[in-house]
This record gives structure tokens, sequence and C-alpha cells, in this order.
DNA sequence: CAGGTAGATGAATCCTACA
DNA sequence: CTGTAGGATTCATCTACCT
């Protein structure tokens, strides 16, 4: 399956695996010649000691020496000698996809504008699955950050407007998506049991990438194949693709994998469309949000308790701080207790549960579904 | 309210707007002296066929390529002046908030990291309500990008961690927050009822933002202060700034409105505390008080492993002495241990977790306080 | 087989006071 | 400054195994 390059044609590469560093190998291919890039370049994690969760068991971080460089200047060369590339090998009307996350994406966002493409949208990944932030010192990283940009601006550019509402239960598609990170049987792994590369995609980021920005029979391009995601996805959606990867272990398993893609079916299935039950609201963004005031008191069911809300979302009552929950079990002396319908708060000398504003914020954010 | 720079201190600067381009506001502050400063920088590119320098005066006649190099370089300039005074201006611990979208948060990231912030989160605002993509070419572009970033690599910063947890119903804040963009009520009009600026931030936002990451008391500073979000949501939180704004119809506005606030009360707007900054307590403590008697045995969590309690306030176990961390972790083959809540004492034929000790050592201590 | 529980794991820039 | 040691810290999901 490896192909060798052709001046001129992608004779000889088309649905293949390059062996080869992408910025050399890339040289090699005709200009003009792609349809759609999609490249998921190492992050530069800089990540330094090891990280062990609260029940010490210790997280496994990417040491990969591809994630390694001296520095911001050496990444932004690295960077942007393969988009020059990638420049090159894209057809006029072609487009390209970078995925990353904020150790890396702002200078490839810039290296981007630089060489000459025009964003179109940034797209946020987020991980209804992501993992924690164990020590508490941060916001749970929970997404990551795709750039969709055309060549040059006022280029014609591919997007299937449509398709991408009707994947959305027929309202426009936005620019976040929630999609889980790629686990269970989709996640490949190899002799040992170990996960046989650090950082596979899930599937269904490329459907929705592939199917919404190129046409059947595109030829896609991903100059950081790794395990072959994009190739398995692309062959699934019947369009091209052409993988280049440095490692042989990677490209074995990749090839095995494609191999094993059925083309077509994968049109015939209906899009994951992971529903919630009940969206949860914080209490907390009730006060954010200003429906309630922090200072403002709440009164209990049967107004014999009162509580103070403070800003952080959480309340003051008699002896006792904590949640909405908590507080009205403690004052009650329940073991628990639904805060939601528990407490009231004052409007025009009436007693209105809480539950309403709740009501309220739901409504709004099932319009965002 | 406007108020004048002086060299040394913040003195006359403190809950003001000060009238002037910020950078050259910021060069008379002085150094070290801001808590955290929450920027939103304009978005200045080629918006509407238009192009604008920083200073918001047209680029005209230019040709369209020379055009957008001389856009980004510009822009790169203008952001990279900015941000160094920011630097300057802002503690050792101190952190700053960049809020942008695709046109522009590339570059800012980038520049921040050049200049030697150390980024700790990008936070993504997912709009409830943004506006759609009338043209159905691109995804609906419903986000925005925050990055919040410390002073530099390793720098000590201020997270409210356990508050933003209880904002968000006991669970970890995430990097993606859902909230309304600033309509109805909130937003400020001018006398033809027209909106008064063009991108008036949520206080919702600015209410995560600084609840976060400062402290009551905190300075927080704002050089694109616009309308005085920043402002107004720093003193309701009880929390100092500073507004910079150019366009003195926005400084009267936000004057107006800054005076209309009222600050939530002292109680309201302290949070969740942490384990952390509760005060230390020696294990031999407890022996001492005579809440454990040396000879005594401990059981570890599961009841595998015993220890013995020596006068001294360390533990014996099998083929190991030391604290009650050290010995825990020997014990269980670990790389750490919390000895508080992994050792239980008997009483009454009940493993009780020795923390139950501690928690009581500690009350004792806040009542003689 | 259904249902419940325990264990594993994911692109991670993940501590800090005190000697 | 560095080194040492106390002790704080996790969510959603999938697999394996047990009753």
């Amino acid at each position: 399956m490896a192909g060798t390059a052709v001046a001129g044609t992608l004779d000889g590469v088309l649905d293949s695996i390059i062996a080869g560093d992408c910025i050399e190998v890339m040289r090699r291919l005709p200009a003009a010649s792609v349809d759609l890039v999609f490249a998921d370049p190492p992050y530069n994690l800089q990540l330094k000691g090891e990280l062990h969760r609260p029940d010490n068991s210790r997280v496994e971080g990417v040491t990969e020496a591809w994630d390694r460089f001296a520095g911001f200047a050496d990444y932004d060369r690295f960077t942007r000698a393969w988009l020059a590339e990638v420049r090159r090998i894209l057809k006029p009307h072609g487009a390209i996809w970078v995925i990353g996350s904020y150790h890396n994406i702002f200078r490839v966002g810039a290296a981007l504008q630089d060489a000459g493409f025009w964003i179109l949208n940034d797209v946020i990944w987020r991980k209804a699955n992501p993992m924690p932030n164990f020590r508490g010192k941060r916001f749970t990283n929970a997404h990551e950050t795709l750039i969709w940009a055309s060549r040059e601006e006022g280029a014609r550019y591919t997007f299937h407007y449509e398709a991408l509402k009707a994947l959305n239960d027929g309202v426009q598609m936005r620019s976040d998506w929630l999609l889980p990170i790629c686990t269970g049987h989709e996640r490949i792994k190899d002799a040992d049991g170990q996960k046989a590369h650090p950082t596979q995609k899930p599937e269904a980021l490329l459907h929705r990438v592939i199917l919404a920005t190129t046409n059947p029979g595109d030829v896609v391009l991903d100059p950081f194949f790794g395990t072959g995601t994009t190739g398995a996805v692309a062959r699934m959606l019947g369009r091209h693709f052409i993988g280049i990867e440095r490692e042989p272990a990677y490209r074995r398993i990749a090839e095995e994998r494609i191999a094993r893609v059925r083309p077509f079916e994968a049109e015939s299935i209906t899009v994951q469309g992971s529903k919630r039950a009940e969206p949860r609201v914080a209490f907390g963004t009730l006060v954010e949000r200003g429906l309630l005031r922090p200072g403002e008191e709440l009164w209990s069911l049967g107004g014999r308790h009162k509580a103070k809300v403070r800003a952080d979302g959480t309340l003051v009552g008699r002896d006792v701080t904590g949640s909405i929950h908590q507080v009205g079990a403690h004052l009650e002396g329940a073991p628990s207790c639904n805060g939601w319908t528990y407490w009231h708060f004052r409007r025009d000398g009436c007693l209105i549960p809480i539950d309403v504003l709740r009501q309220q914020i739901r409504a709004e954010m099932a319009a965002t579904h």
C-alpha cells in the first residue's frame, strides 16, 4: 500500500500511506492536487514531571520523541515549513483543517494567517468525557480547537451546509461540537493491550469534517497520519486519502485498519446524536446570570427557614454553609433535600420556587442544543 | 472619577477610569501593582471589507495583498506593545485574561507566549444565543475564546477551585462555559435606542472570571474598558478596578453605570474555602493532647495494615517507621499517601479516620483564636 | 442473561511551605 | 537558592467480573 510520489499526478499515491517526513514527502507531490488537508500535528506539550491521579495511579503522558521541540522558535519553524508545503499542494479551492490545544494552536493559527490562508471558522471539539484536572489547580481542559481555513481570501470552498444542518436536527451547525474522546473498541491497542497511539482521534470528529467540507471522490491528505483515522473515515465516506507517516509501527496499524473498512456503509448509518435527558443546571448559574443576587434571602418551603445566597452559588443558613441541597437537608434535619423545590425567592411579595428560574435557563439551553 | 497616574502607587487611580491610549496610560502606572488584567482588545481585522489600524483609523489606498500583510504586522506590533506594559504592571503572582475571536486570538495567544506569559487555560465562551450565519456558508460562529495566563512559568496564581466547583453543582468547572450574550436590560442603549457599544460583554462572564481568579480587595485593570462591564462586576464583587478608555462617550456611560452598582455584602462574596488554606495540624498534637495514646494501634483504609502510635507522633509499621504519610505510602507501595484519611483508630468497635480528630483540634483552635 | 460493582483510563504544560 | 516532606486532589465511560 505504501506509494511513491510522482511529479504532476497523484497516480501511485492515492489511497496509500507514504513513509517519511511530511515536509520532504509533500515536496515531491504535485502542486494544486489535493482537495482537503486534515492535520493533527504534534502539540508541543512540554510536560515536565509525572502526574498522579488522586488514587495514586500514574497518568500516561505523551512522552514520544515526535512531540519534543527545542522551544517556540523551533516549533514555529516546523509549523511554517509544513504549512508552506500544504499550501503548495492544495488546489485553489482546497481547504485545511488543523487541530490543536492551547499549547500550540495559537502559533499554528498565526502561522496559517501569515502563510496567506483565510480562516473560515475555528471549531471547538467539546469532549464529553475529558480527563479531569487532578490537582485542582485549573479548569478541566475539556476541549480542543480546530481551525478551518481556505487557501486564500475570497477562494471558493466546499461546505455542505444543508447536510450539516440535517446532522444537527434541522438547526444550523454551530462552531462547538460535543463528541466523546476515542475509547473502547474504537481505540486501537497493540499486542500488549496498550494504546497503539497516544492521541488517536475519534472517527466521529473526522466524519463531520470530511462530510462537511469535501465531496465524494475528493482527495484528503493527512500529513500526520498516525494510526489512520483520517484515511479510515475518508474511505468510509467514499473519498480518496493520502497518508504521510514516519513511524513504521503506526503505518502498519493504519494499513490493516483501513483495509478492514467497508466503504459507503457509513453513509447508510444514521449519525450518533448524544442526547442528554435533561441538561443539568448549576444553582450558581442563576447567580451568575443575575436571576438571583448575592446577599439575597431565600425562604424554605413553609417559610420557617431562611438562607442567604453567596456569589459562588452556595447558601449560608443558620450554622451551615453549602449547596442548596445540603443547607436544606441540614435545616430540616433530613438525610437529603431537593433544594430546587425547597427554596423560594421573594418577588412582589410572593414566594416563588427557584425551580422556576431553572426552567428559564433550560429553555435557553434547549434553543442552543 | 477620571484619575491621574501617580508613579509608585495606585493612589488616585483606584476605582476610576483613566482617559487615554492604554499603552501610554499603562506606561505611567507603577510596576508590579495590579493583581489581574482583563482585556477585550479590538479585533481590528478586515471587517466588512474595511481595514482599520489599531487606533481605529481607516487604511486607504493600498493593494489588498499589501494590506493584509500590513494589517497583521500592525496588529501584532500593537498587541505586543500593550502586552509588554501589562506584564510590567502586573504583580509577580498576577494574571491576565484576554478575550477574542478567530480573527485575532491566535495572534494574541502567540504574542502572550512570546512575551513570557504562561498559559493556564484557554476557555471557550459558548454563546447560548449567537447570531446565526445568515448566508449559510460557514458554521454558526457560536463562541469566543478567552486565554488565562500567569505572568510567567511557575508563578503562583489565584484560583478558587472549590468556589468554581460549587458554582458548577459540585463537579469541576470545565473550560467551556455556556452563557448568553449581552441583551435585554443589561445591554446599554444610547439616546437613540441604539446599542451604546458594539461588543458589550455579559456580566456573567466577568462574574466567573473575577470570582475565580481574584480575591476581595484585589485590583483588576481593564485596558479596553468600553462601557465598563469589568468595573461594574469588580465593584459588585468587592474588588477594586482601574479602567482605561479613549472614547469620552464610553467613559461617561461607564461612570454612570458603575456609580449605580451596589456592591454585594462582604459575607456574600466570600467563597467556598479550600482545605489547603486551613491551618496545619501536626499529628503529634493528637498524641500530646491525649486524643490518641502512645502504643495505640491504627488501621489502614481497608484494614489490611496496622501501625502503632509513638509518643513523638511517628508511627511504627511492619519494617517501617516515620510520619503517618510515610508509613502509609510505604505499606501501600504508593508514591505518596495522605495519612489523615488513610489511618483509622478504633472506638467502640468502629474504625474512625484520624482526620476526625484533626477537625476537633481545628475547631478548638478557631474557638480560642 | 440481567444487573451491579470494581477497576482502568484519557494530548496534562496539575503543590507549596519550610528548613 | 535548593531539598525535603506534608498532604491535597478526579469525571465520564468502558471493560471485566461477580452474583
